[in-house]
DNA sequence: GCCAACGTTGGC
DNA sequence: GCCAACGTTGGC
């Protein structure tokens, strides 16, 4: 059974909408250098879960869409680009220390669902999220997943058509 | 720009 | 293994 996972980007440095733009709308979801995040990564996230796309340090952080793991995880290949800003000379090949998955562009919500405005509802307020900052790959709860599903109904259009 | 929260580093 | 210092995250 799918799970579902919350991923963070700086939209200045990469957005919901770079994400859309990807050859195949896919991207390798690489450079997470957090041990908890790496967990997730590397032990929970599976094939053909969902993703949220969270839009954070921005004029308005929040929810910006959701995308799909494609991939099983793999071992990050930048960790071993010595040119590479997510080099890390600790790691080798035989034993790599940080992971990633490839995720394809599901849906760009029309307007974010600011994070100020999913501080007021109640069934959210148990979401990693608030409960715990600075995680960059966190777990959604089912019942949280559609409950922001619900939010973002009206202000989602379908992913575009790829060439 | 501020600052709270929290992860990482490194001396001991 | 402790913990102070330091760095980063991220909303406001």
């Amino acid at each position: 059974m799918a799970s579902y996972w919350l991923f963070k980007t700086e939209p200045a440095e990469y957005s919901i909408t770079d994400l859309a733009g990807e050859p195949g709308a896919t991207v390798r979801w690489d450079g997470i250098r957090n041990y908890q995040a790496r967990n997730h990564l590397r032990d929970d996230i599976a094939k053909g879960d969902q993703v949220l796309i969270y839009h954070s340090s921005c004029k308005v952080p929040g929810i910006a869409g959701t995308a799909k793991v494609v991939s099983a995880p793999y071992p990050d290949p930048s960790q071993f680009d010595p040119n590479s800003p997510y080099y890390d000379a600790k790691s080798s090949v035989g034993a790599p220390r940080w992971f990633c998955v490839d995720i394809c562009h599901q849906s760009s919500f029309d307007n974010v669902i600011p994070v100020s405005r999913l501080r007021t509802v109640q069934a959210l307020a148990e979401m990693v999220l608030f409960r715990q900052g600075r995680l960059s790959v966190q777990p959604v709860s089912e019942g949280e997943w559609q409950i922001l599903v619900e939010l973002g109904l009206h202000k989602r259009h379908p992913v575009p058509v790829q060439e």
